[in-house]
DNA sequence: AAAAATTATTAATCTTGATTAAGAAATAAG
DNA sequence: CTTATTTCTTAATCAAGATTAATAATTTTT
């Protein structure tokens, strides 16, 4: 098992060598070229993916033609379209890999063999997916409460080496405005 | 173990009467008074509800002194602070009585108990907060994708009944908007 | 049934951030 | 190294929705 995924794995709950072989053996490692897609919309996303290096976006095509993105997902994450996997229905979403990057695929079907091999598995992503779902709560509160000024400063100023990593009008995209507002707002301070 | 809860629970995974029995061991009826609290910001979140009648707002009070509602629930739902509750940290949110209420207590401590005793426990509130994840995402693309009229009128054409339950004003604030804007907008159409 | 409290409406003015349209910088590719 | 592509900036105009303030309607309480 890859170090990264296991240290990752203990953060969440106790699992032993052997365990761990057992959730390896269900994972395919790929490599992904810098704007490759590991699923596309229209298509019903597979799998779930780790992220052992590299940089992804999860976005959609809006009805005016934007590419809205409703999330990134970087080194030592896991990243899929969880209601397309779960649902067996087509994604509305496209993942694509920002830059050169690996993952380690963990397919939906053979998840659920995983469940049954291994419960603790299913602990893991009950406390994954509690976890994803607070940080998704606080990124609406954050829309809620602040201007697009104060978000870009709490996201950079939470995020500043991811902040350098990928282009500013994807960043102007996740928070929900436009590349020229963000520009706007950066042209101002300095 | 009351009805709707055993049908709620068979909706996500299989689960015998005696199982059902073992998870109803850990719960608690209470009746709760219209505007009462079932907790409140700054203490910590110490349990979840399942509402068997009535309905509830959880809202948090912005730094101008709004009350930005975060969810609504009704019956057949669990509602809680999963991040107070998850992290043992002093809840932002207030979880309020909209109606004459009666729910379910599911204790945060005995419900490590129950997934140790009920294993089965652990895939229902995986599934559960999958998809309560998938929900509060769709809520994010709406965000992003619609304007203030267009949500309210999506919101209202999926939720008629319940439209009609909560005052105008929580609609507005669960919308992201003011009450009068909500106004304007239904003024403009009859 | 009157008084009090809560909820909803209307309209004028103001602000945040979108749109449009250039052009400038930076990166990548031949 | 030089052309093409991608990314970023600037500035003018515009629109969605906030704010303010007053009043009206509805519901609850006495």
């Amino acid at each position: 098992m890859n170090r990264n995924l296991a240290e990752y794995i203990r953060r969440y709950i106790e699992i032993d060598d052997d365990e761990l072989a057992i959730f390896n053996s269900f994972l395919k490692e790929r490599d992904v070229d810098k704007k490759q897609y590991l699923f596309r919309s229209a298509s019903v996303c597979k799998s779930k993916y780790f992220i052992l290096e590299g940089c992804f976006r999860l976005f959609y095509v809006d009805k005016k033609g934007n590419e809205q993105i409703m999330h990134f997902g970087i080194e030592n994450w896991w990243i899929t379209d969880y209601d397309s996997l779960l649902n067996k229905t087509p994604s509305e979403l496209n993942l694509q890999a920002i830059e050169g990057s690996k993952v380690l695929e963990l397919n939906g079907i053979d998840l659920e063999d995983l469940y049954d091999q291994l419960p603790k598995a299913e602990r893991l992503f009950r406390i994954i997916a509690q976890k994803t779902y607070i940080a998704s709560q606080r990124r609406l509160q954050f829309m809620f409460s602040l201007s697009g000024e104060e978000m870009y400063e709490k996201f950079r100023d939470f995020n500043p080496a991811f902040t350098q990593r990928v282009p500013q009008y994807m960043l102007a995209s996740y928070l929900g405005f436009t590349p020229e507002f963000l520009s706007k707002i950066r042209g101002k301070k300095s």
